[in-house]
DNA sequence: GATGAATGAGTCTTCATTCAT
DNA sequence: GATGAATGAAGACTCATTCAT
């Protein structure tokens, strides 16, 4: 089970390297899926020869993961410029449309990271995505808690993983539709969302 | 190009292989996924050579496909044997229960029937498996319609469409965990339908 | 290098077996071509199981074999039909056209038999395919003697060869057109063989 | 579905492999005819993995393919280097002779040349090969119209592929046999050719 | 005698990965 | 560091032929 290393210290110029083939890398996964996308392609795709992708990268797999993280990164720092205080305040309807906008929009926007789910990623990579996950049920309950003190935490960790569950059930839903079907179906999410909050909110 | 010959009758020891090849094929696609079950592999798991395969199937796209209707078949004859009437008198929690447990029962005894999604499916295998949501949706709405004859035909189905997507969603995570999380899964996922419902209804 | 030989003795039921197959063959060879035509075509095209294929002729080749023979002996028949007496005072045009129309007939009532060239075919095949074009020559160069006695034997004879060989050019290109252009091209090797011989003749 | 990579530039010795490629295959091809020839046969004849061959050519056809260019440039440049101004001025014997060596003598050189015709050539190789046919007929038929102005041009045109069948027809007798039969052969060939054109020329 | 089933021995092709320059 | 070339190992599929009933 390959982690993810660095094959040797990197300079600049490496590191550029390594972005453009993961950029070439979100761009074949996405448009042809993890299995199709060989790494002859991904190279092709980032115009270096194949055996230049394995002077950075061990294995295919490790492109996968690599992206895994990047994204992760990337979702994670989106998160935690959230300021929880402020959605604690406002209605339930509205805080939870504040709450998951983001959470959509950059999936809308990285489509590659739910290709990435199908992929054999490296355990670091698998640890990461929970990672992410976890801290979106964290952040959920906290504010499930701050509105209601009275919840149970154990309550309000489960019910914000149905949240998420739900969430991503819609994802799909979401993102394979038009401009139109898409607001209706965000809608539906949040109306969802929101009846199964209600009743657990004063 | 290979030439056109037309298959020739089967006989019981035909029919025998067909369905034990159908059975080492659910079973390689739930190990392993679409992609990844060769041919070689489920002609392995049936005990016979990958020429016998090509005997029945002309191709690995056949055998998914020929599993999807299989499983299409069995479900629309389980779907069929359920009785609306009986369901619409009931209390809105327990007609959920009802309404979903049998469609639950199926996903857990025919995991393969998920794993068939992401195969590359015949036009006509996806129509049957289309007709399947369909055919649950459409029977959902005529419940909703009943209990509430007030609600346009439009959002009965859209209400309905909902509730097959969140279904979807719990399906992973009910075949997922053990027993217990499993009941608890399953509780969850009746208590977001009816919180969703009980609004509409009067 | 099997030679055919019949598996067994045969009745009258085996006999029409074996004619139905290579009349199955025929046809398949000649949509085909040698290579494509698989041994289960062959079955399928008679409506039988490969497995009878098998009773008949011990192999593949076996059947090319016999179809060759076959066409052999209906050839050699119909020029044996043909007397010479009669074609040796006609004049030179008409005689060749007389000659040769036969021939040219037969290949376009049996096209398999040029297809049967490119097979792999048993010696004994070969030979008689080889005593055909022998007899061809032969007669011919039997008839040119008669037309001018004061020819050499060695002479009449490779004169002969090379109007077979012209023959086998043509025959292509009669096969290959419309009724008009296999008009013309009849037309022209008449042409081109007369043209041949005239010098030749007293 | 093969994905869609770009090939990569080629350097020197890539341009060397291919070069061997074509020879092998020619070898192959040559020997086996071109059904038989499988990439792994021309592969090893190659001394390379049947991997390698992939490298160059998309699949089996291409390599007829591109073996049909080679030499159908190679024959081109043959033909373009032969002034018609000078054969134009020669007795019909000797120009008969003067025409035609040069192609007999590229197919001898060339043997493949001929079992590439079997081949499943594409559209390309195809029309390059007619080319080539065209290209002698419309050169035999300039100089037939060199020496008899009032022969018409569509008539100078079939005659000269009249004589193109005959030459096909000859070069298999002309390449069969041992240098003895194949002189003879050849003289059999310009002899008729004469013969055919002789009347139609003042 | 007849059949459908079964298969060994291929064929073409692909691709992650390594080699040689 | 970079490259194009090279390949082992595999996978989809085919077919002449044999097996079992």
């Amino acid at each position: 089970m390959p982690v993810f290393v660095p094959q040797r210290k990197r300079n600049a110029r490496g590191e550029r390297r390594v972005a453009s083939l993961l950029d070439a890398a979100a761009r074949v996964f996405d448009k042809l899926g993890y299995q199709q996308a060989t790494t002859n392609a991904i190279a092709a795709e980032a115009g270096v020869s194949p055996a230049t992708l394995y002077q950075f990268f061990p294995n295919r797999e490790a492109i996968a993961d690599a992206l895994a993280t990047r994204y992760a990164v990337l979702m994670a720092n989106q998160q935690k410029s959230q300021d929880l205080e402020e959605l604690q305040s406002i209605p339930l309807e509205r805080m939870v449309q504040a709450f998951l906008d983001p959470v959509i929009g950059f999936h809308l926007e990285n489509p590659v990271f739910r290709t990435l789910t199908e992929a054999t990623l490296s355990k670091s990579a698998k640890r990461q995505k929970q990672l992410l996950s976890q801290t979106f049920i964290d952040r959920l309950a906290s504010l499930l808690l701050r509105k209601n003190p009275r919840m149970r935490r154990a309550e309000a960790h489960w019910n914000a993983d149905v949240c998420l569950t739900v969430l991503k059930a819609f994802l799909p839903l979401i993102a394979g539709t038009s401009a139109a079907g898409r607001k209706k179906s965000v809608q539906a999410l949040n109306d969802l969302v929101v009846r199964f909050l209600k009743p657990l909110l004063p």
